[in-house]
DNA sequence: GCATTTATCTGACTTTAGTCAGATAAATTG
DNA sequence: CAATTTATCTGACTAAAGTCAGATAAATGC
């Protein structure tokens, strides 16, 4: 039985393994080695402090020299040093080298199309894609303070208040739901925190700040690909670290029933239930932790 | 919104990217350069015959040749001439090779444990990677005749029943719904095909002779994996061909509404509504077809 | 301000990968 | 059985990737 979890993995690699390779041939074919091609795509990525390239594309400083002079050479990129510390130098583009950036992603777009093309039921595809995306660079997923009115915050309160209504099997407004005054959650008064997977939107909490020495944390949400990783724990330990560094002794929340992982996680990591607290038409059960 | 999904594409691609890289650099801390590790672990797969190996690995001749060299040096391998063609030669492992090729597979069998074990959800994760691994590779989905009794066909035939058991919503029997004589699933009477990748069972169909001129088609399964990709019909295909190459010239089937895709399919490709033509419990529509 | 650290570059290598034109020997073809 | 084809090997390359010991120049620490 594991064996065969095993084997269905390993298959999973070897067809993985093959796209990647593909993808690589179709970079060769622009005439450029692999390495001065990463380099290149790297830098059209945004990698443009020189150690920070390093790192990235895990070359040797002299590796990565040599290709910056090739690709100079080239007229592709530009190196001038960084004007905050000159002994680190910092990499661009050139005009010609923009044009052959856009030409690789073009290529890699162009695979992604022909998969997807190719497929019927492409939000079932991609949406296992997702769950694999996010179990495979799990590592990679950083925790971090955004605005409430933020692109990356928005996205996820839309996913949020999307899966409540599913789940709720009811039209949820995020207006109707306390919708917070943009100050509650930002310091001094609260925060909100976003999880992220690159720039793919993996889960999201806020603390409303309602108070001195309480607050409220609204808004727990966790992608649906991103589940079973065990990250709510981790959101909400974050949540509940932010709120003590705000000087927050109380906090309290409500939820629903119908969300049972949640309500189980509350309960499982020192949450009491409480009696209502508020008038929200949503929620039915409400907790309190003491920090 | 295309772009959207693109995007979604390329960060699985970037994800897998790490983790093909990821097996690679643990497979070079064996202190073996990447080219003799794949050949090693390619033989160990069973692809003795120097050719096979040399398209398998798409490795030019001479540089295939040189690896083999080496092997041969380390005592890992033995080279023989292929006793039916002298010309061509065969590799084999030695006992020393066969342990290395099994660390090589723990280093994999390990890294897809780490991937399974910190996931909660192993079955949803599984099933994500099965559709990807499907889509990715459709074009290697191989449709063989297999026996009604072979593995693969066992394979495909449980999930068959599991599947409709839960369409059906009741408790399929493989034995209660005119279980075919082996021989009638079988040439000259009838065949079996099943759909491949590799050694995972992607689909199956069989043709049951159940006269001179005509027949009967049965068990047409695609996995939930495979679906969306066109298999169906490229399915009924061969099957229509193989019944005409065995002299059939009329098909027919039957089947139950609640498989809407089937049924469709059927419509979709010339199957004409008859008549119910047997007492079969499952059964509710039923088809014919002049080939 | 002088020693130390940091960031990058250069030159001189080695290893790995890949290419290609013969050479060799065993089938196959007519 | 001679000519051709097929399968592999060898030698002589080239290109790409990677390593490592200085060199250089700018920041930093004390």
């Amino acid at each position: 039985m594991h064996q065969d979890e095993i084997t269905r993995i390993r298959n999973f690699g070897r067809s993985v393994a093959v796209e990647v390779g593909a993808l690589e041939d179709s970079f060769l074919n622009r005439g450029r080695p692999l390495g001065a091609a990463r380099v290149l795509n790297a830098i059209g990525l945004g990698y443009e402090n020189l150690s920070e390239l390093r790192a990235f594309l895990r070359l040797d400083t002299g590796l990565l020299s040599r290709l910056l002079r090739g690709l100079e050479a080239e007229g592709l990129i530009e190196t001038k040093p960084n004007p905050n510390d000159r002994r680190s130098r910092i990499a661009s583009l050139t005009a010609n080298g923009k044009e052959e950036f856009d030409i690789y992603e073009k290529l890699s777009d162009e695979r992604a199309a022909t998969i997807l093309a190719r497929h019927k039921h492409a939000r079932r595809l991609l949406d296992a894609m997702d769950i694999v995306t996010v179990a495979l660079s799990r590592e990679d997923i950083a925790f971090e303070e955004a605005d409430y009115a933020s692109g990356i915050a928005t996205k996820c309160l839309s996913a949020f208040a999307a899966e409540l209504s599913k789940r709720l099997k009811l039209e949820f407004d995020l207006k109707k739901s306390g919708d917070p005054e943009l100050s509650q959650m930002k310091p001094p008064h609260g925060t909100f925190v976003v999880a992220r997977l690159g720039d793919m939107p993996v889960g999201c909490v806020g603390v409303k700040g309602t108070g001195v020495h309480f607050a409220e944390v609204k808004r727990m949400w966790i992608a649906p690909a991103a589940r079973g990783l065990g990250l709510a724990r981790r959101m909400m330990t974050t949540a509940e670290d932010a709120a003590r560094a705000l000087g927050i002794d109380t906090l309290r929340l409500d939820t629903n029933s119908a969300l049972f992982e949640a309500v189980s996680l509350y309960r499982n990591m020192g949450w009491t239930e409480i009696e209502r607290f508020n008038n929200d038409p949503y929620p039915d059960l409400f907790f309190e932790k003491q920090l």
